[in-house]
DNA sequence: CCATACTTGATGTATATACACGTAATGTGA
DNA sequence: TCACATTACGTGTATATACATCAAGTATGG
């Protein structure tokens, strides 16, 4: 296996990971930046958005719908919880289950969010447009579809 | 600021940072899972074609380079220093640069994870296309371009 | 009903990531 | 030369991430 420059230069520009990556990396900064005020930052923001469309999800189920390990999901939500964000709750018939729920201290924090993120979001957008990252997600989606 | 159903879902599918999140976070485990008789991570193999292509960096350029915090990156050395597979070295005319060079059991390393490499990149690459992941790709780049 | 498998979530451990801040070395202007 | 800014890197702290493993609850086949 070749390890000469050409080859190492095809392996930068080419790798999913690293390109994936480093453009997270890049723009989870911008968002992270315009949400400080809140004290969320974007992945927390992102939870909190589907604990809005899912109320009392069960975490293995989240997990899998935000393709994140139950276990990272698991330490992620300690976070909200000890801010008084979401609200855990165990199952009644299956006393394993954890039902996630979103609190009004929490609503507020999204409301007030919510704003921060729409600013992060036309930045970063706006850099390419519109159409043409709405071309980028959907590909990233069917990235992401052929991986299961 | 609405809060409603409609809006969490358009969030979920154009906030930047969590499909870029998400399908980072996917990806590398395809990776990660690749790499693992090599022990290393795709981080640290990025790093290492990093290394490769330009022997003899400063941290700093590097970070720069990679869009990577500093901080991170020098702690990411440390993981591959302490395994022996990069060398830091102190400038000679200015004591407070660190160059980093990858040592002869680190390039043995990389050589034996090429290949590993190459299989993940051709299973995920494989699953839109050759053609469609290099218009990805670069879109990703316009986009990390576009935020500095 | 019981033994066993499976499911659900938590813990131990390790890396990845970045911000705020600290320290040491270098540059610069008076 | 000396005070001060600047630069390069490290540390403290906190979150994000996942694998291996564990504990507890539930389902299932006999």
């Amino acid at each position: 296996m070749p390890m000469d420059r050409e080859h190492c230069i095809a392996m930068g520009r080419t790798c999913v990971a690293y390109n994936l990556r480093r453009a997270s990396r890049l723009v989870s900064q911008v968002y992270d930046q315009a949400l400080k005020p809140t004290g969320l930052k974007v992945t927390q923001f992102s939870l909190l958005v589907s604990f809005v469309l899912a109320p009392g999800s069960k975490m293995a189920q989240l997990a899998q719908w935000l393709g994140m390990d139950r276990t990272t999901l698991s330490r992620n939500l300690r976070v909200l919880e000890k801010r008084g964000l979401v609200d855990l709750e165990q199952g009644q018939q299956d006393r394993r289950e954890l039902k996630v729920r979103i609190t009004p201290e929490g609503k507020k924090v999204f409301e007030q969010a919510t704003p921060l993120w729409l600013q992060a979001q036309e930045e970063v957008v706006g850099g390419i447009g519109q159409e043409r990252w709405a071309e980028l997600a959907k590909e990233l989606r069917s990235l992401v579809a052929s991986l299961k």
